[in-house]
DNA sequence: CCTTGACCTTCCAGTAGGTGGAAGGACTAT
DNA sequence: ATAGTCCTTCCACCTACTGGAAGGTCAAGG
């Protein structure tokens, strides 16, 4: 199978497959005129690949899921461990943004946004005193 | 003022503020020796941007942002809008994350986390049709 | 005067996960 | 023969830095 017919079926770019076939992820193997030929096994490995990316494991994850994909052998705590891991970190990014969002949220509704220059968001950027007390006290930024 | 001086008082680290004069966003004056010689302003920049990008703003706003610092006739309508539409990401990537943690978490919950084998978040990576139905139908991934 | 150590300089490379584009070979249809 | 599409490799670019090497500068101590 030819990469474009793979990368249709797969759902991913042809140039994400290459990549992926240069960092070892998949091994297709060649014609005489150099193209990949990818076998039907290649195909799910990218189709695997492809949703475990669009649930946001990292590369490295992905390649020790795929281990575990093809290990018949395998135990559920393996994956159950990766994917344990991989949601906490989702959550902790999700506690940052919020607490972002909660600040940035806070500035623009106290800002008019009219024709004159004060605005509470320039406050809060603007440096008060730099060797004394803090305007953002420890703890305040993610 | 010398790079390490400034570095402390803004909280940046040295390198982070060379790779901003590299990109423009401070422009210290040079002593004979090759020393950058920093004015209290550009230190008054630097601390700027470092709440600015705590904020989660990106370069090229923290430059938009930057020019509006150094303008006394800006209108605080300039700085809101880019502040809003900001905070519109953050809500967006927010909203993509909870996505992810809820599907994450259900999978999580499902997989017993054993020594077999069977394991539902394999299930869901694991291709069925390539061809035919969708596992997972259009607008569930993010 | 010399040395040690802290500080400064530039430049190159690497991070994550690809994406865009150029230059050129291969295949298919007419 | 040629046009058009597919394939190949390679190099650069994206964000926003960070690490490290090689080397110049400065202040203090012996």
């Amino acid at each position: 199978m030819n990469i474009g017919n793979v990368s249709e079926q797969s759902g991913l770019p042809a140039k994400t497959i290459r990549y992926y076939e240069d960092i070892g992820l998949v091994q297709p193997s060649r014609r005489e005129n150099g193209y990949r030929d990818f076998a039907v096994q290649d195909l799910h490995k990218l189709a695997f690949l492809g949703r475990a990316r669009s649930l946001g494991f990292g590369i490295e994850e992905c390649r020790t899921l795929l281990s575990l994909y093809e290990d018949r052998e395998r135990s559920s705590a393996d994956v159950k461990a990766i994917a344990q891991s991989h949601l906490a970190r989702v959550d902790q990014k999700i506690e940052e943004l919020q607490a972002l969002s909660a600040t940035l949220r806070d500035l623009v509704v106290r800002c008019h946004g009219d024709d004159c220059p004060d605005c509470p968001i320039m406050d809060d950027l603007t440096p008060s005193d730099l060797a004394g007390t803090r305007k953002h006290p420890a703890g305040t930024t993610l």
